[in-house]
RNA sequence: GGCCGGAUGGCGAAGUGGUAACGCAGCGGUCUGCAAAACCGCGAUGCGCGGGUUCAAAUCCCGCUCCGGCCUCCA
């Protein structure tokens, strides 16, 4: 099986760490909306990786983690917006998340962790005072703690900005937007944040407060997968400063990267341009799932390679749909299904290349075992 | 400005050196009282533009145009 690996901007040969245990770590949401056409992509499309290495190592071999950000400044805010308890707004939308991923076809993952977990917060503090006796990391009074993103050597020779394509000097030297002037580098970052009056808080050696944006991620693979596992996945726009900035934790913390391969799926697009929260173009998996099929938002998704934007719009969904009113019926009425084809395998197991399989399906007894397989059937 | 992608028939989308998968729409046919459905068949002499390399290029090289993304909120 072949991905492409953001690491190493490459396609590469994939060689389990243990072929009896296969680790996938995919970074979810943060629950504080409903979530949105573009949470539907690394849903649908980690599913199907998910699936295809069930299917290559077998179902018990396959580990996948999928987290919830469920402590975090943009769920406080929304919360404080609607006078909401933020835990109770948190649970509100993982109920979202989990009725959308359901309704999409796409199975439950082995882990969904989430940052409010006892188990979680002990060990994002561990982490923590680990990188603070490393002197990675580093206190700015009545603020918090931060990583200091020049002090992360390890073991491996990762330099910070590696996976984003950014170098570091860059990233200490450009300081486009210094809010924060007691940090050592304009690119370092909270692991803490030290509470305000009214917030969430859990108490540390440092004082009380919540987790930073990315130690959750680090903390909660490890926690689950190990500090070294195989697959880690995510939005095209994690991979900076999310992406960039877990590394740079986990690196400090083991001295060497968690995991092997970085998989980002591209953006989905409204007219061309990026849908997205902060665009305020965007369309929630519920208000699609009213005018389309689930099964046709499915397909619509797995059209393109996950690696290429895909745009939104009704003739996409309607061609998407159209093609299944014609399929579906004959699908469902083969009762001898055959194998299937080693094309369509071949098409998956080439970076999950799910356009290219979809026209190797072959007869209709193969095809459909094909949409079951991909959670059309 | 720095870095990274993309441009393939009406639309969507595979294909990364050997002569353009597949899907939607359209068109023709079979069937039907007519239509629909279903089934069968057709469709790019050409892959953004201009050069170059090669026996051979959508695929490699050089230049250009346009579009999008990231550069510390966003899957």
């Amino acid at each position: 099986m072949k991905l492409y690996n953001t690491l190493t901007r490459t396609k590469e040969e994939f060689t389990p760490l243990d072929p009896q245990n296969i680790r996938l770590y995919v970074c979810g949401v943060t629950p504080y909306d409903d979530p949105h056409l573009g949470n539907a992509r690394p849903m649908v499309v980690f599913d199907v990786l998910f699936r295809l290495l069930r299917h290559t190592y077998g179902e018990s071999a396959v580990k996948y983690a999928r987290n919830f950000t469920d402590i975090d400044d943009k769920i406080i805010a929304r919360a404080n917006e609607l006078g909401e308890d933020p835990a109770t707004l948190a649970e509100r939308f993982i109920h979202s998340y989990h009725d959308d991923a359901a309704a999409l076809g796409c199975l439950p993952p082995t882990y969904e962790p989430r940052v409010s977990e006892t188990q979680v917060m002990e060990g994002i503090i561990t982490f923590i005072e680990k990188l603070l006796k490393k002197g990675s990391a580093y206190e700015i009074p009545g603020d918090g703690i931060y990583l200091d993103i020049t002090q992360i050597d390890g073991n491996d020779g990762y330099q910070y900005g590696k996976l984003s394509g950014n170098k570091l000097e860059d990233l200490v030297a450009g300081a486009r937007v210094e809010a924060n002037t007691a940090k050592r580098n304009s690119g370092d970052f909270a692991l803490w944040k030290l509470a305000k009056p009214g917030e969430p808080q859990w108490k540390t050696p440092w004082g009380a407060g919540r987790p930073g944006w990315h130690i959750e991620c680090s903390v909660m693979s490890e926690q689950l997968l190990g500090d070294k596992f195989d697959l880690h996945g995510g939005g095209e726009d994690l991979q900076f400063p999310h992406h960039e900035n877990e590394i740079a934790q986990s690196v400090a913390c083991h001295g060497h990267i968690h995991a092997n391969v970085w998989l980002h799926n591209a953006f989905i697009t409204v007219g061309g341009k990026r849908m997205g929260k902060s665009m305020g173009n965007f369309t929630t998996i519920k208000d699609a799932l009213e005018k389309y099929s689930p099964e046709a938002i499915r397909l619509w998704l797995l059209q393109t390679h996950y690696r290429k934007p895909v745009d939104y719009s009704d003739e996409a969904l309607i061609a998407a749909e159209n093609r299944l009113k014609k399929l579906l019926p004959k699908a469902l009425a083969v009762t001898n299904p055959a194998p299937m084809p080693q094309g369509f395998l071949d098409a998956l197991k080439d970076d999950l290349n799910t356009p290219k399989a979809l026209g190797k399906m072959g007869s209709i007894e193969e095809t459909a075992t094909c949409l079951r397989f991909l959670g059309l059937l």
